[in-house]
DNA sequence: GTATTTATTTCGTGC
DNA sequence: GCACGAAGTAAATAC
């Protein structure tokens, strides 16, 4: 990795076009050639940047890089160069993570109880023409239930509940209802989930977790 | 700005828990207190971050990051540090971009036939009550045809297109046709706007941008 | 200030 | 390898 902090002009031309005016800026080399462009705010994403593998061609006042696909990044040192290291990282472990949708959906699958009472899996991710279901379940009258899970249930989980809802019935699994279960239902949602004759419910998260991801017990 | 390398494990605990084992990684503080924990691979987004604005408390070995928000970024240095510097970047002039689907719409607007062979600019960014249709067109038979253009079309699109093509009989543009013009229309997309009767096509990009932006001429 | 739309999205996963 | 959906989406824009 190379770390560079210097005075500079960036251009890009790929997908799009893009330019940034003479300032200074942290430039930083990754080893598959990629090169980030950041300034000293603006969040983690950087103000221009070249995607690996590419490849970097140094003519001391002026970087090229280009990639397979055609697009190319122009850095030209107009200024001092503050700092211009090189480290070696090493092989990097790789990041855990905890808490996400995937999670939410394994563990609502082994209690669908949990979104309501008295609800028993058929199928998770269960295909349609437009996409597959997170959960097809049944209820005690026999009725199948169309479960839809987000983190956060906004108007587009509500729309597309109402799309698998909509398919389901044409594929004969008549009657369906649709529910949609989220860490949290914004009142938008609810508002359309009720207007559609849909439901909603929202998840407890950390006692769901509780529960354990293996099927539930009778005792 | 301050930039460091070293040795180190990093725990983010907020809207999700994530965590990174020991490895050697660039750390990279911003003048708002926002900090991005980078590898030397995997594109620019970082491995872990949080986002300004939030507050730093360095420890020696530890650094403690939190935000309003009740999220928490620990970086626990565990070996040597390779690198340690503080550098002033000043001002950023900012980014000048030149957009893609700006330009489609434009370009669509000056050669409506590549859309559908025959068709005829009424109006481009025609109001309705759910907001406005990219092109409005007629067909050779006098028949309303209501463009939406996407860069890339999906089922959002096809619903915003169906919600148009409404509106536009309710004003007694009747009949109505409508087209999802795109540079890709996904499968999912093309199977909703043909059970919903609406029309949908790709649009080829570069071929568009050789017809230039021009009104076509006769000749 | 809040909701919606975009993104050089990137990134993972299933077919 | 392509296609589709999720993201700690983030960021810009419309309202």
């Amino acid at each position: 990795m190379r770390i560079v902090v210097a005075t500079c002009t960036v251009d890009y031309a790929g997908r799009l076009s893009a330019a940034l005016p003479e300032a200074r800026r942290l430039l930083v080399v990754k080893a598959d050639g990629s090169v980030l462009v950041h300034a000293d705010a603006g969040g983690y994403k950087p103000l221009n940047w070249m995607s690996g593998p590419c490849v970097l061609v140094d003519g001391g006042d002026v970087w090229d890089v280009t990639n397979a696909k055609g697009e190319r990044l122009t850095i030209t040192f107009t200024g001092e160069v503050v700092l211009d290291t090189a480290v070696e990282l090493g092989a990097e472990p790789g990041l855990a993570k905890d808490g996400v949708e995937a999670h939410l959906q394994e563990l609502l699958a082994a209690h669908p109880d949990e979104v309501e009472p008295g609800l028993v899996l058929v199928r998770r991710e269960h295909a349609t023409a437009v996409g597959p279901v997170d959960l097809l379940c049944r209820d005690p009258d026999g009725c199948f239930v169309a479960v839809e899970i987000k983190r956060r249930g906004e108007i587009a989980g509500v729309e597309q509940l109402g799309r698998y809802v909509e398919m389901l019935e044409r594929d004969g699994h008549t009657p369906v209802r649709g529910v949609l279960a989220a860490q949290k239902v914004v009142p938008q949602a609810r508002t359309l989930a009720e207007v559609r004759a849909l439901g909603w419910t929202e998840i407890d998260y950390d006692r769901l977790r509780g529960l354990g991801a293996g099927t539930p017990t009778l005792f």
